[in-house]
DNA sequence: TTACTATATTCGCATAAGCAGATGTATTGA
DNA sequence: TCAATACATCTGCTTATGCGAATATAGTAA
C-alpha cells in the first residue's frame, strides 16, 4: 500500500512529470540533455532525477562523464505509466514543448549514443 | 501542469487510495461507512474526503444528515483512475479485505438508499 | 429550545518535500 | 598532478501534509 502510494507520490510533481515524459519518448537521455531540454538547474534536475531512482521508477547508467537515465521497465506499474504518460502528453503542452525542445538541442550526448 | 500533479498527488496517500477504491466499487457511501469499513477515525476519514473534494476526484452529496460521497464523474482522468484502481485491488489485499468489510458492515445507510 | 447524531474544521505539532546556492565527487584529458 | 566537466549531495530555509484531539456546524426530532 505504501508502495503504491510513494509510486503516485513520485507522479505528483510537475518537474517530474516533465523528465518522466522526456524518458518515455528518447529511451535514455542524459542530466545535460535534461537540463538544457526542461531550462532546469542543474541542481534541481539532479534532486529529483535521485528521487525517481529512489521511487524505482527510473534508472542510471554511466558512461564516462555522462549519465543516462531511462525508465525503470521492471516495475509492475510500467504500463501504466507509459499509458499516462502518453494521455498526459495528449493533455499538457508544457510537454510537447519540453519534447520539441529536446530534439531541437544543438547539444549533446543523447543523440550520440 | 498543477492539475495534473494535483490528481496523482490525492492519489499518494494510503487512506486516500482506500476510500477511493471502496467508492469505485459502490458508487455512492456514506460518510459513517467508510468510517466504519476502513475502521478510521472520523476526524480522518473527513480530512482526506475533504482533500479528495477539493482534488477535485470526488463530489459528496447530502440527505439528511449523511453525506454521501461518490467518484467525481466529469474530470478526463476518472477511466485512469477506474482502471488504477481495478488494478490496485489485484494487488493490495488492504483494498480486497476493506471490500469485504464494507459488504459485512451491519450499518448503515448505503445500502438503504 | 434542547439534545443528539453525522460530519467538518481547527489547533498544535511533527515530518516530508520543495527550492536556491554552495560544496563534494568522479571521470577525463593535458 | 591539475584543471575542467558532469553530476550528486548538503545546508538553510519555507511550505505542505499528516495526525489526534478538541471544537464547531448542520440536520432531525422531541
Amino acid at each position: 500500500m505504501e508502495a503504491s502510494a510513494q509510486f503516485f507520490k513520485a507522479l505528483s510533481e510537475p518537474v517530474r512529470l516533465r523528465l518522466l515524459n522526456i524518458l518515455n519518448h528518447h529511451g535514455e537521455v542524459c542530466v545535460c540533455d535534461l537540463v538544457d531540454a526542461l531550462n532546469l538547474s542543474q541542481s534541481l534536475a539532479s534532486r529529483h532525477l535521485a528521487y525517481l531512482r529512489n521511487s524505482g521508477l527510473v534508472q542510471a547508467r554511466r558512461e564516462g562523464v555522462w549519465m543516462y537515465y531511462r525508465l525503470q521497465g521492471d516495475i509492475w506499474q510500467m504500463q501504466w505509466l507509459k499509458d499516462i504518460l502518453d494521455q498526459l502528453a495528449k493533455h499538457e503542452q508544457q510537454l510537447i514543448t519540453d519534447l520539441q525542445a529536446l530534439t531541437e538541442l544543438a547539444c549533446c550526448k543523447t543523440a550520440e549514443i
